[in-house]
DNA sequence: AGTGTAAACGGACTACGGTCCGGTTAATAT
DNA sequence: ATATTAACCGGACCGTAGTCCGTTTACACT
């Protein structure tokens, strides 16, 4: 399925694979358990992966083997709350989820990223950050794109509804997303209202 | 004027601050000099500050000194196509410049951007890069930014065109188009055709 | 020319992300 | 229990952006 293919996989739970050595295993849960005190304690930009070794009490190398990069690392932090996220739009309730008219799922699914990057923003962030060619190819982004093309060929939009889509989670994207928030302060409800807005007049336009 | 607050000034022209020394005017020329060679020879991205010191003969410091940063030499680089571009949206003859109607403005901003992204694209993106908190704020970006709400407000949108333009930016992102181009290599023509779609429904609309 | 000084210089230094590789150890086979 | 081995470990190492500060130098004034 989407979301077990889409979201990260957790190395515990992987089946076929030798099965994962218990220093290993430990190692795991010493620099998870690490890494969300110190995004908690200092914020995710002012982590830095020395500091989590160290705290983890764990080589550098070991830090790096198993979350590739920074930005593995805070995507892996971020994969709960993604997948409950997926969850939600996916096979959660209308209007978020399916069941209600394509427009009204549209309004829905920016106000809900919105609030989740409200939530998580900081995170999201970090985790696109430096990855300046997988950033807009990360399995949830992608996700994200997707469904939003999938709502605009259901409300009827057959031109070239992949690059329209690639618009409107330009718009959504975190990063722009988080910089009204903090820097501009306008506060989420006036995001969501203009997102209603400009989905409203997409759509209705015909 | 705009053009003239907005563009990097240029520290041989500015008046009234004490003359630049000697010095510091021949390592400029030299570093601008080398800048060009080096991004011309191994492209934005693999140019690094410590070659471009060496090349110039000059002390790293120097060049700190007189860019800021990475992103700052990428923009003084990028500052005299920039100011060109700046001229033709604002001065030069329409559709792109004054005297079309607001929407065939609009289109014509969004060709010219995406054919300046298939030019300079590359500097853009190097530009934006690690400046988390300016990249939305550089200066041109918020002139662009500026120009877009101004000509939805002549098309009588006045329902928050601040931020309505600023998703419109969002899709016009150097980083994002040139990730369309080259990553999905979408012909820069669908990319024009996709946005002259996006702002007709948005503006027909009402 | 000589002198004072503020500006510019330059390279050593730090911080950080990321890589590498020789040593270690947990699981498995005997 | 012992041997084997593949996975894992950790920290030394690298490249790069950016800072710092003691030294040099262009300019202005006498």
């Amino acid at each position: 399925m989407f979301l077990v293919s889409l979201i990260p996989i957790r190395p515990e739970l992987r089946l076929g694979a030798p099965a994962e050595r218990s220093d290993a295993a430990r190692n795991r849960e010493r620099l998870l358990q690490a890494a969300k005190e110190l995004v908690s304690e200092c914020g995710a930009d002012a982590v830095t992966m020395d500091m989590l070794a160290c705290r983890a009490k764990v080589g550098k190398g070991t830090v790096f083997r198993r979350f590739g990069s920074r930005a593995g690392l805070m995507m892996t932090l971020l994969s709960d709350a993604e997948a409950e996220f997926q969850r939600r739009f996916i096979f959660g309730p209308p209007p978020l989820g399916p069941g209600a008219p394509p427009l009204e799922r549209l309004i829905a699914f920016g106000e809900a990223r919105i609030k989740y990057v409200e939530e998580y923003g900081e995170l999201a962030r970090a985790a696109a950050e430096h990855s300046p060619q997988n950033r807009h190819d990360a399995p949830p982004v992608v996700l994200w794109h997707r469904h939003i093309e999938v709502l605009l060929r259901e409300a009827g939009l057959d031109r070239d509804p992949w690059l329209l889509a690639l618009s409107l989670s330009a718009t959504l994207d975190p990063e722009r997303v988080l910089h009204s928030l903090k820097v501009h302060q306008i506060p989420a409800e006036r995001l969501a209202a203009s997102w209603r807005e400009l989905v409203s007049r997409l759509l209705k336009a015909d």
